[in-house]
DNA sequence: TAGTGGTCTAGACCACAGC
DNA sequence: CTGTGGTCTAGACCACTAA
């Protein structure tokens, strides 16, 4: 209790310091796996702050998985184990822009279709649906193709909007609080109605990004990007927590 | 303060129970995006607990990205915005396993280069590497071709290791505390040697899992894995935090 | 300027798991 | 039994910012 009962200091919060320091120590390897951290009470002493603060700090490096806590034993350097990753979905246009080329969007096919009658959207029998297809291009080159149906029940604007200069992922970003995502991803070979729509060679290779949504229970859309597979990658990068 | 001075309750931890009946609002689509949630001190008042106890769950729920906490104005629910996915990297043996399916893992080759000899492994110039080339199998069939060098700079036990009968995967995770990976997926033909290696024929379409591992800024070790694009799919979810 | 969230304290009791 | 982490309190001061 020798100072900092104020609630800042020179580098920021003394928790985050906490942490950060023991979070140096365990990347860097210097505390290896099963390595025993100091008790709460240790690092309170050390830092000359209440135990609150230290669990603080110790209860965000265990939630974020780098640490383990457990009762009566201490706290111990976790191995990496989960092989998660976070796997960034960009925006379309922001994906081509990024790439310094000129995006352009182009509308195929917009229908109503009803759910049951197509077994390939899954929606709830009876819903009614708006079902588009759609082309993005980078520069000359379509740079992929978009499958998508959209729930009335869920979205019922999408029937008075026809999508032809506006695409789909936007207009519904912003107007449907999702909470609920499903990613599929695999390569497929490009058929007949891809491969020309794509301009590439039949039975070349497409990664194929498969989205669908939920707000709660209720499904709102389902999408189908395909990519050229050879010219596009996604990148996932692990992230215990934020930098 | 009415009750529950005591360091437990009956559902469990009460800022679990506050987290977790605001998260229920948000996900129910009670409380729309851009709505204020009440102030610490109206859900301590409600609640009957001290403002600390409001504020861990709070802050949880701002960390997790469901909410936005401003100054001077409070807090409000955020709408899902950054198109992020948890992408899980399984273990192999465990995802042929979870097909209920008989798993086997054969060694194809092992031999040691140096960097900069092939530019294929980006380590550093001039280290050596393990590279090994591996099958694993669901059951007959072949379930993937995994492709991989270990620098030995990272992880000199690997040169006594043949990698004969153990797969460099479970091998290397516990036993080199890695702390940054990138992934990149992407949709390849297959050619010669990855055809007849899956039995699938030429020019099929594959999806590629390349992984590769830092320990600090040290490469640890650079992995390819290629599986039968039409039967295999990765899945990622969304999740603003833990069910 | 006023009111929000951000952080911190110096205690406290409890559950739980090793001993 | 003992000592750990888990949770909670009833305050406090501060930083930031919207009014």
């Amino acid at each position: 209790m020798d100072a900092r009962t104020d609630g800042t200091d020179e580098r920021g919060a003394l928790y985050l310091r906490i942490l950060s320091d023991i979070r140096g120590r365990i990347l860097s390897g210097e505390w290896q796996p099963g390595h025993r951290i100091p008790f709460e009470h240790e690092l309170s002493a050390q830092y000359g702050c209440s135990r609150m603060t230290v669990n603080k700090a110790m209860s965000e490096l265990a939630r974020s998985g780098l640490i383990e806590r457990r009762r009566r034993s201490g706290s111990f350097v976790k191995r990496p184990q989960s092989q998660a990753a976070i796997l960034e979905i960009h925006d379309i246009r922001e994906e081509v822009e990024a790439l310094g080329l000129p995006y352009r969007y182009e509308r195929l096919s917009r229908e109503i279709h009803t759910a049951g009658e197509n077994d390939e959207w899954p929606a709830v029998n009876g819903t009614r649906l708006v079902v588009l297809a759609c082309r993005h291009f980078a520069g000359a080159q379509p740079f992929c193709v978009e499958e998508r149906a959209i729930s009335l029940a869920a979205v019922p604007e999408a029937e008075d909007e026809s999508f032809e200069t506006q695409a789909p992922g936007p207009w519904l970003l912003g107007r449907v609080p999702w909470n609920a995502a499903e990613h599929r991803i695999r390569a497929i070979a490009a058929g007949d109605p891809i491969a020309s729509l794509l301009a590439v060679p039949r039975q070349s290779p497409c990664l194929v990004v498969q989205r669908r949504t939920w707000s709660g229970d209720v499904p709102v859309t389902d999408v189908r990007l395909t990519y050229p597979g050879d010219t596009h990658s996604l990148v996932a990068r692990f992230a215990p927590q934020e930098g």
